[in-house]
This record gives structure tokens, C-alpha cells and sequence, in this order.
DNA sequence: ATGAAAGCGCTAACAG
DNA sequence: CTGTTAGCGCTTTCAT
């Protein structure tokens, strides 16, 4: 069934079907019931091949993530998924892969299908990737990429601000040696958490001894060997920061079986707040990421470069904030422990904590 | 850049480049030479659009599943995106939404985007989905549904076989009163989940007192309001089959709350091995489900519907099996925990016995 | 083995 | 407000 059909049909133009489909606002009401009627009564749907071809818009975005098999995927799917519906767009995925020929294929298929769009929500190999889109006048909308281009918009994470609500509430309640557990160096994501825990400890005036910055890889298994690492030390932290959420667990797993008590022996803060950490034991205090919020920002920064065809020049950047997020795996040091007040205190001076917005869609480890 | 224009460049007619692109047998190596000398010196890409309107084969398969933030969603849609890349399809996905105007929506753009194929991977309102699809000559695939049709590939799961496996261990272990925490009613899944436990037990002619058999609803809360009715029984029952992980983690969390020691006091048996089932304290004996194998039995389906145009009424039927991963949940009754060789006997009667294929990607809660 | 030409189903001028 | 018409970029007979 096609839109000729229709017009025969219906004894009018494939114009007039046309604009009838399209709402132009010019069309007679009697014309446009008739139209619709004989839509309705063959059902007929148009083809987008065809809408595409003729009129140069394929209303198509491309999302790229790291890994399908990712904690924060499914949000990201999620919202990318409502907000194209709502638009009417529709996304083309793709994972990106470590290989190099998997790559190019990925993005010939983003480019056969004229995506309009593109959203490379990863923690690496981004900078190659867009590379090999260069030339392509395709809007890009990517995590915190240097330098931004034109057509690049940037979406920023802001690490600190979580970092420092972690750090703020270790130190009330009374850790003075924090250890930091990183993730693997060649994520820009975790060295930027990285920094950002640098950064804190300073403005607080701790230090941060060699020893207590401990290298991790956001594995289960990488945050038990580097609290067995931190546990052999002489002088032991009496916290600890972890890069993810994977890390955390990790640790309170290696703890649990050396004998110390999360909270009262380790306090442990996690990273992203995925699902595992509401259902850890103990639940886990974490500097919540929010991967819906990124999404957003990304699919809506792509939507007004796509929509707008005169802004290209201004390269935006929406920031999207962490928060820390209480739970149970932190507690006050044991020289501390009598003072029964402090404890609320610093509860409360852990200034924007909050539940996650919907903890039940968290999910588990990793970390863009 | 067009493919008009490529031939131009190359001194050879549109039909030759077209050829050339789709390697053809027929072309001569000298000119396809210079064809694709052109197609890589100006960055040529074919438009999918303009192919797919002019060969009538959009060369997209549609994926509908109930909710993109669901624990088995990310390995179902790896599956499929690996599967569609190396058959160079593309996939156009959509979340089964309870909404009818967002359903009959999602539907529409299957159907506008003239997808070849669909998969509808859930297990609930597919019905009533594939109603909609009523007269669209569309192979589909879907999970155990009745009737078929000619167009309608089916895709059945096992969850005999891993429920036997489960009664089989609890049993030697010394169970005898075993309770089932069945998941929501209207889920098809979740229904053949009891009925399979209904059968093995018979099997080895175990009883199923109406007490033991709980209602739940797939999730944290309803395992543990589960667990705390089961507690209060007059004769309480030394184990539990869970109809999902997440009814297992509720049931023993609310059994640490009443002081209860999981195995020691209450052997604990999930479905589906998430990726919490791994993470749980103590690690949960679950019944896995491979989504991997339901998402690739679906595809496969589907693929041969499409590329044969023939087998149109072999109504295929793929099944995948469950099968018991045994860790830590479980172990032997009070009355036989003196009889040290037990134990050991136990496990080795759980015939299937082994860890998940890819434990690392298993994902949390739910299940189709 | 190659080319010319006819559309695939639709939109968008343009003319009325 | 409506209809006519010219393609969008590609594949595919059908000749040559």
C-alpha cells in the first residue's frame, strides 16, 4: 500500500495525502477526513525509507556506548530510548569495540544510515572514534572531550562535587587517613575521579601519603587485592574511597574475610551507585553518578544541533553534578565512637545527601 | 556524494558502481578496481535508505522487550546486536510499554520502518502485541506462544529441567517441606515456573501443603513479606525455591533480620542467576536461565524466516534449557548435618552442576 | 561484461 | 487550497 494508492483512493493529490500525513496546517478538513479514513481503512503506513530518501532527514540518531553489558546501559538506553520516541527518532546503537575493523564497521553503518545525530557515551577510545567521523558534518555530543569543535557538544561530569560530599563526611566523622582505591589509568572517567579526591582532600587541608592511593581496575576482583594491599600497611586508613561501586564490593568482600567490620573497623564509599550498592552488605555509601542525567543532556544537545541548523558554532557544555549518597558502609573512627552526638552531625553535614531519584533503575558496576 | 556521481568520476555507468558495491561476480576486476579507487578517494557511503526503498529490503529486524531496565535486557540486546552485525542487519528496538497508545505507537514505527523481522521478548501483553502485527506478513519470534502460526517462530524455555535439578538437591540434602515463592500471576513465565516446580516435586513424591506455595511478585519486598508469613507457619519448611533472584535476596535479607542463618537454618534457591545472584552473602544457588540462548535462538529464528522465503509454515520451535548453579545458599538438614559424607553426595547428584557460561555478565532481578 | 533507463514511495516546489 | 511534476539515490531488468 502506498501513498499513490491512497490518492487514488481517496480522489485527491499525493500532495494532498501527503500534507494530510503531515499535518500542513493547509489542507481541507472534508479532503483531510476523507484522506485519513482511506489511511485508516487499508491501513497504510508510510514508508520512512522513502520520507528519508526524498527528504534528505532520516530522523535517525546514533548512540554509541562502551559496552551493552554495562551497569549504567540500561539508563542510558532508557532515556535515550523516551526522549527519541517523544522526538520522533529513532536511534541506531552501537557498542564500540576494542577492535579497531569493528569500529569502522560500526561507524559505516551510522553513516550508510545517515544518522543525524551521534551521542559517544564511553570513558575511552572516543577520541579515535570520533576521528574517524571526521569530515562527516554530523553533530557529535561526547563526555568532556578537549578540544571541542564546532559540531562537538561536550557534556561535563562533575566529579568533585560528590567527591567532596564524601570526603566532607569522612572527615566529620573523624577520618583523618582516607585511602583511595582509583580505577584503571586509561579511563579518562576514573582519572578524573581521581583528581577530583586529590582536589577535596587538599581543600580540607588531609594529605594523602604515597601509599594510600592505591591503583584498582573497577573489578570485584581489583578492589579485594588492593585492600589486601591496604590492609598489610603499617599505619591503616580508616577509609576508604573507591573508584566504582564493583571496587567497593570488592573491598568489603576481602574485609569480611580478613576479619574487619564494615563499618566499624573500615568505613567504605563506593562510586556511580549502581545497583549492587543499595543491595550490598553493608548497603553502600557511594557518590552517585546520574546516567540519566547524562543521557539527557547528551540526546538533547544533539536534538537542538539537529533541530538548528545556525547554532553550529556554539559548542556547548552541560555539567552534570554527583552527589553522595548515604547508606551504611561508613560510620564514625573508633576515637570518635563515645561521642554520641557527632555521629548526627556529621550525618547532617554531608550536606546534599539524598536517596538516588530511582533507586530501583540503578544498576551494577563499572562507571562511564 | 552519490553513487551517480562515483560513476561519473570512474568513467562507468551507475550500474557498474552498484555492482562493483555489491560485489557482483560480473564485474571486471579492472574497473572495479578503479570504482573502488573513486568510492575511497572521496568517501563514498551507499544511503541505506535509498537501497532499501528501491530493493524493498530494509535489512532491520525489530526487537520489542518488556522494559530496557530489566536485569536480563542488556545480554538479550548484546545477543541481538551482535547477531545483526554479523548478518548486517540493523535492529530497531522498542520497550513493551503497559500504555496501549504508546504500544500501538511502537508498533507503528516497526512497521513504518519496514522492519523484516521481530523478535518480542517478554512475557507479558504479548498477546495483545501481536495482535497488532494482525495481517503485516512479518515472521516474528516470541517466547512459547499459543497457537502458532505460520508467520510465528516460537521460542520455548525449559524451566523443568533446572527446577528438577534444584528439587532433586534440596531433597538430598534432607529436604522435604520445600516452599515455592511464586513470581506475579500475570506473568506466563512466572506461572510456568510453578507448574514446573509442581511437577518435580510430585516427581519424587514430595508434597506441596497450600501453605508453602506463597505468592510474590519478583521482587526485594515481596520476598521478604514472603519469608516472614513462612517464618510464622506452625511447621516451618527447611528450604525455599524462589520464582527470581530478587525474591531470593528479599528472602534472605528479611531471614537475617529474624535472626534466621542462610543455609544453616533455611536452604535458599533463586531463578534466573542475575547478576546479584553471584554478589549475594551467602552466594546464591539459583536455577539459571541463559538469556543469551533465548535471544539467540529468537534471532536465529527469525533470520532463516526471513532469508528463506519459503518455510513460511514450519513453525519452528527452539528450546533452551535451564539448569542449576550450585554456591553457597544451600545445604543439608538440620537432621542430616552429622552425617559428614553427605553433603559431598549431595552436590554430585545435582547432575548439571556447573557455573554459569559467563558469570561476569550475568545481570540482576527479574527474569522473562 | 557493461550501460541505459525505469522506477521504489515519497516530498516539495511550482503552478493553478 | 489543491494538483502536477520532478526528483531523492539506488537496484535491476533489458539490451548491447
Amino acid at each position: 500500500m502506498t501513498l499513490q494508492e491512497i490518492a487514488k483512493r481517496a480522489s485527491v493529490s499525493t500532495a494532498t495525502v501527503s500534507r494530510t500525513i503531515n499535518g500542513a496546517p493547509t489542507v481541507d478538513p472534508t479532503l483531510a477526513r476523507r484522506v485519513r479514513k482511506v489511511i485508516e481503512a487499508v491501513g497504510y503506513y508510510p514508508n520512512t525509507h522513502a520520507r528519508a530518501l526524498v527528504s534528505g532527514r532520516s530522523r535517525i540518531l546514533g548512540l554509541m556506548v562502551s559496552e551493552t553489558v554495562e551497569p549504567f546501559f540500561p539508563q542510558i538506553l532508557q532515556t535515550f530510548e523516551n526522549l527519541s520516541f517523544e522526538h520522533n527518532y529513532e536511534i541506531l546503537l552501537s557498542s564500540i569495540s576494542r577492535e579497531r575493523r569493528q569500529m569502522e564497521a560500526a561507524v559505516r553503518r551510522m553513516i550508510e544510515c545517515r544518522v543525524e545525530g551521534l551521542a559517544v557515551l564511553s570513558s575511552e577510545k572516543e577520541t579515535a572514534l570520533i576521528e574517524l567521523f571526521r569530515g562527516q558534518t554530523l553533530p557529535i555530543a561526547v563526555l568532556d572531550h578537549e578540544p571541542p569543535g564546532p559540531l562537538l557538544k561536550t557534556v561535563s561530569i562533575d566529579y568533585k562535587h560528590g567527591v567532596r560530599e564524601a570526603v566532607q563526611h569522612l572527615a566529620a566523622l573523624g577520618h583523618a587517613r582516607i585511602a583511595l582505591i582509583t580505577g584503571p589509568a586509561r579511563l579518562k572517567t576514573a582519572a578524573a575521579r581521581t583528581i577530583a579526591f586529590q582536589e577535596c582532600m587538599k581543600e580540607i587541608d588531609l594529605e594523602i601519603p604515597r601509599d594510600l592511593l592505591v591503583e584498582g581496575g573497577h573489578t570485584l576482583e581489583s578492589g579485594m587485592k588492593a585492600l589486601s594491599v591496604i590492609a598489610a600497611l603499617p599505619e591503616r586508613p580508616s577509609a576508604v574511597l573507591c573508584s566504582n561501586d564493583m571496587t567497593a564490593i570488592g573491598v568489603m568482600r576481602r574485609a569480611f574475610e580478613l576479619g574487619l567490620n564494615v563499618p566499624r573497623d573500615l568505613s567504605v564509599v563506593g562510586f556511580d551507585d549502581n545497583h549492587l550498592a543499595q543491595f550490598a552488605t553493608p548497603p553502600l555509601t557511594t557518590v552517585q553518578v546520574s546516567y540519566v542525567d547524562i543521557a539527557n543532556a547528551a540526546f538533547k544537545a544533539l536534538l537542538k544541533s539537529v533541530e538548528d541548523r545556525s547554532n553550529e558554532s556554539s559548542r556547548e557544555v552541560s555539567a552534570i553534578q554527583s552527589n553522595l549518597v548515604l547508606r551504611r558502609s561508613t560510620t564514625l573512627t573508633a576515637r570518635r565512637v563515645n561521642d554520641g552526638a557527632t555521629v548526627k552531625r556529621a550525618y547532617k553535614q554531608a550536606a546534599a545527601v539524598r536517596e538516588p531519584k530511582s533507586d530501583s533503575e540503578s544498576r551494577s558496576s563499572g562507571g562511564l
